[in-house]
DNA sequence: GAATTGTGAGCGCTCACAATT
DNA sequence: GAATTGTGAGCGCTCACAATT
């Protein structure tokens, strides 16, 4: 093929490339291609038969320039990312795949202020049709509601408040309410927590759910919040090992399974058997959860739905349409050997 | 602002009005960004207080339809995707961003030849830069070296072989060899695998490497491989309920820590006790992993080094250089109480 | 002559409009 | 007049070259 320019940069085959083989001009291409206008039958299918033949793609960047539009989707995900957060990303990337969109794919730590304007100005530079925020802590949703994106925005996080950005997010505050409304139905009076991560939302909602089960039993006279301080099974396991129990629990609802875990081991080595001395439950139904020395009472999340339901949302609100400012997702519990009657 | 044209579709801040406001040509604003030719330090100064002004920030999707380089980097997963693959997908991000470098993540599944060509074609019209596959189960990284892509590749498998395509994994041959060497040195004689998904490449090398120990051992004649058939706990809980151990293993070495665990449990429900009776070791050292009911003896892989060096190799690549085929991260044993001297 | 700057064309595409059947 | 097709301009950028200091 002869080209016509001293200055050759032309490397892609383009859609003119097509045209030419096509014996049609490049907006009759263009037309078959996104079915914007009617051809004739049998400049299609020439049109078609040579994209066949040179096997050819459309550039979705060059088309994005025009149609201020990339089938594309940004994800910013929390750094500190735990099991479940890191599902969630996969679980996105197949169902806006399924709808079309590509998924650009960004992490995020603290300080979420400048890390975020950071993020936002890079995904500025490619121009996304959406964002979705997995934002498991603190801060993130507060600083992704106060800036100003001029994109649709949907933010993974189990806060569930209105703060102005759509939100989704398993309902860890009826999660726990549940299991300890379960505990409470069982005649335990003394239901402690151990709780995880401080500034995780989905600590702050478990132990709201677990004050307020209290609170509706009438038991919160005796209630008492044993603090890891993290979600590390470690720091779980050498505070349980030193915690005042002079004041007897009947059973205990830990933050995460893994802590659970944890915390039985260190009730064992103290003598203490469960569930025969004290009940103890997790969060999160993991994997292993039901070999634990103790086959674990949890709760299961259902994080594929959180993440289908994310993307529909997004991509409702890129076509234009109102959806809600809190979509909650309701947990399941898993009653399984670690707790039993009083 | 006044326009010129009838049709304008001009909506974006573009390198045009900064040149404007700067009082420049465009040119000597792609200069001043670029930094590709010296530009008078009076100027350079206008045409950054335009930028800062207008808060501009330059399309790279128009920019790579020059440069033919988009500093994006495709990244494929496997969807069948176990904790480990999960975590590397994050990691990723985080080093290829540190190198500046933006992620497009696609998981892919079975049939893997059919749908690595849909991906393919879906990359070509976005021109990435290079891409990584995470690749656990046979067959995906047999079709990455027989695609013809016409940019660097690097897989991410524990196949480690060299099949014409570079590759970074763990070294489970050497982990699982290691391991069993640690058990022949306590004094077992009968060590035992249970096999987890036996189309994945982590089962296939930790299969070998206990094969192998057991040989340069002497102890091949007592070996026996149970077949859990999947990664699934419950699958070889099962079938450890009705395993035939009339011929009592002194040790087994189990696939994974979470199949560990059940086995545990299983063994359990029959009377018989870990380590007491049997020594059983798993594979992964997952979270929890040390407050099992007995805490595993374990092997830990470094997989955020494994993320780390793919990206470096990929971007050693882009730039033109070398690389080897072949890059075994060394996995590194964690002895806990699941495994005593016979 | 060297350093700095602007002009025009082009990357691959789509849109508005005109021209053809 | 309606359906089909082509022409030219432009999205936001960079490059080669010419023109300026």
């Amino acid at each position: 093929m002869q080209h016509e320019h001293k200055t050759d940069r032309h490397i892609r085959t383009s859609i003119i490339d097509v045209a030419k083989r096509a014996g049609v001009s490049p907006s009759t291409v263009s037309r078959v291609i996104n079915g914007t206008a009617t051809v004739s039958s049998d400049k299609k299918r020439l049109v078609e038969a040579a994209i066949q033949d040179l096997n050819f793609e459309p550039n979705r960047f060059a088309r994005s320039l025009i149609i201020n539009r990339s089938e594309i989707i940004g994800v910013i995900i929390d750094r500190s990312i735990r099991y479940a957060t890191a599902n969630v990303l996969v679980q996105l990337e197949e169902h806006a795949a399924s709808r079309g969109y590509m998924s650009m794919v960004f992490t995020i730590d603290r300080p979420f202020h400048d890390n975020l304007q950071t993020l936002l100005a890079k995904y500025n530079s490619v121009s996304i049709d959406g964002l979705i925020v997995i934002a498991p802590r603190t801060g993130l949703p507060e600083q992704v509601a106060k800036a100003d994106i001029n994109i649709p925005v949907v933010v993974i996080s189990s806060q569930l408040e209105d703060i102005g950005v759509p939100m989704v997010g398993e309902d860890q505050y009826q999660g726990a309410y549940k299991m300890v409304n379960f505990l409470a139905g069982l005649g335990h009076k003394q239901i402690w927590h151990v709780s995880g991560g401080m500034d995780w939302f989905d600590e702050q909602q478990r132990r709201r759910g677990w004050n307020d089960a209290l609170l509706d039993h009438g038991l919160s006279a005796n209630r008492k919040d044993l603090r890891a301080g993290s979600w590390n099974p470690q720091k779980t396991y050498e505070m349980m090992q030193k915690a005042d129990l002079s004041t007897a629990p009947d059973a205990i609802f830990v933050a995460s399974d893994h802590m659970a875990m944890a915390a039985i081991a260190a009730l064992k080595s103290r003598g203490i058997a469960v569930p025969k001395d004290i009940s103890v439950v997790g969060y999160d139904d993991t994997e292993g959860a039901e070999y634990a020395s103790s086959p674990l009472t949890t709760v299961l999340q259902d994080l594929p739905f959180v993440a289908r339901k994310a993307v529909e949302l997004l991509i409702n609100m890129i076509d234009g349409e109102e959806v809600p400012m809190v979509t909650r997702i309701e947990p399941k519990l898993i009653v399984r050997e670690s707790a039993i009657a009083r």
